[in-house]
DNA sequence: CTGAAAGCGCTTACAG
DNA sequence: CTGAAAGCGCTTACAG
């Protein structure tokens, strides 16, 4: 069964294949192409099964049609998530999405995007890692369209969709403050970014304007590189010498506590008259149930409007306000009532 | 910046485009080229920084070396692994993946298997649901190849990818028979699927074989298509009344019991002196730590073999006697000692 | 040993 | 209103 091309249309309707073309691309009218030969050449082709080879377009026009999903690493269940809204979204726009996965090596990032760049993809999505600056630079440079998702590099003047960091923890601290805890404990990590910083200054900026003093001793930075253990070590004497907490604010599951001993651990150590809330959704968390409090990320709506400022940035109409795009969280209580 | 073709490298060369294809394909020696010129070529082709345009050489060649990656879920950890695994191993042969998934709806995917189709996808890296046997038939009819994973359909001659679910069942009773415990239940689903009844006979085999009886009424099949709910009800039920049973063989991971009150629920349904075995790893099972057992999945050889297997098929080098690939399982005790 | 030419399937100025 | 022609960048018989 060979594939019909537009010239087998041309020569069984009796017209010229670039008059099959104007057609079946829409352009009839402008072409000034009579009706009855235009109804004639659509009906030829869904009757035959025509459908245009994607390559030869590609060739013809420099675009692809496909879109570069640059993720730390796709079996990650965030990045695999988002991976699929942005599949639903993109191929309901005609788009199809080739992904790959850095796992945070610098290196293999720049491999993969030179890559992608060769292999003719329109545009790119990414969630970059820390090193990964130069590289977007240099797609920009080459005049491809990218959308930065869930972090971003104040320094690059690139389009992202990012989480509202500052008022989601403000809203998670003012929840505790309503059901009338207050001795808040702030447990983050000692990163240097800007997200991380958003949050903290969330939960000051709640604390301060409720009427609550921000006491700095109640908020504790792990180290990131030291083991699981050692950090649930340090959060139960945390806890332990700070006999006043009543709650506890997890700014980030990116504490580097993994492995289901560590996390049983972390919770034995965490009374159960303390109230958890956390930020985002992870299997740390998942064994703190039911009752705690999640700041939930909008993973749907990063991945949609992430795509939407994408195809925007592809066509040309993309504006310099619609840059920076800030979603905002969701408090989920979860198993209560 | 203009992208370097062949045209110019040939100009620069002074010699004909053709000549530079043949030498940059690695058919100097074959088109007896000189040499030196071979050299040159490559020489300047790599001081240049030239880079084959994928979509001329497709669109020449017909061949995209796109695999399109089919599976239900995306999102979903045991897909989004295996598709990392897949990644690395396509991207290392030289193609890239285009991933969709069908969400177990046979129209979906029906759709998608067409639109990759027509996108010049090469083939096809399936983890099929059960509708999807005509699809497939007709992917095989258009000379497509075609490899399954984790999934096959016994009246389709297709390559496929599996695990042992047989000897991997047997291994986990064994294990259990060996520790002392022999009173074993054994919990499945309604599902008339070859791996279920796999494993089952698995499970009577290793009875059998090792001089204990195989009792029908330590078995139980819950309903696909009941609650969470209910089916944790059954579990602890069937428990209960059964008050001989030393252990439980979970025979799949897909019981229908989500949500993380379910699972809670379940695990304080079985006693905590009832030993755990269960094939695959998941979420309903992470509650059970230390000491649980469970009968591995290898995702890694299913994804890399199954990449090998399809590339053997793009390339007319696969015998029909390599169809059947089945994968062992793996014994893991989790947090003991 | 090497080059000129055709052609993959499309789009799009250009000429009537 | 419509068609002939060029060309996207490559590969591969074919001819010398």
């Amino acid at each position: 069964m060979k594939r019909v091309s537009i010239k087998d249309i041309a020569k069984q309707a009796g017209v010229a294949p670039s008059t099959v073309s104007f057609v079946l691309n829409g352009k009839a009218k402008e072409m000034r192409i009579s009706d009855k030969v235009a109804e004639d050449i659509k009906a030829l082709a869904k009757e035959i099964g025509y459908y245009p080879n994607q390559t030869a377009v590609s060739l013809r026009t420099g675009k692809s049609k496909i879109i570069g999903l640059i993720v730390e690493d796709i079996s990650n269940v965030f990045f695999a998530t988002l991976a699929k809204y942005i599949e639903d979204k993109a191929y309901s726009l005609g788009y199809r999405i080739v992904y790959c996965s850095t796992e945070n090596d610098d290196e293999k990032g720049n491999e993969l995007i030179k890559m992608l760049l060769h292999q003719q993809v329109d545009a790119f999505l990414i969630t970059p890692s820390k090193g990964m600056d130069k590289q977007i630079t240099e797609l920009l440079k080459r005049g491809k369209p990218v959308v930065l998702m869930d972090r971003f590099f104040p320094d690059i003047n690139v389009p992202y969709v990012i989480v509202q960091n500052f008022r989601g923890v403000k809203t998670g601290i003012e929840h505790l403050l309503q059901k009338g805890y207050s001795k808040i404990a702030f447990i983050t990590v000692d990163l240097d970014q800007i997200q991380m910083h958003q949050r903290e200054k969330g939960y000051r900026d709640a604390l301060n304007t409720s009427g609550f003093n921000y006491a700095e001793k109640l908020t504790l930075k792990l180290s990131f590189k030291q083991s699981a253990e050692a950090s649930v070590m340090q959060i139960a004497s945390f806890i332990k010498e700070n006999p006043e907490i009543d709650s506890v604010f997890f700014a980030t599951n990116y504490l580097g506590i993994f492995g289901l001993e560590s996390i049983k651990l972390l919770e034995l150590s965490i009374p159960k008259d303390i109230a958890v809330v956390c930020f985002d959704d992870h299997d740390i968390f998942r064994l703190y149930t039911p009752g705690i409090t999640i700041i939930q990320q909008p993973i749907e709506e990063i991945a949609k409007t992430s795509i939407e400022l994408l195809i925007k940035s592809i066509t040309g109409e993309l504006a310099a306000e619609e840059y920076r795009v800030f979603k905002d969280t969701t408090l989920v209580i979860r198993g209560s009532t």
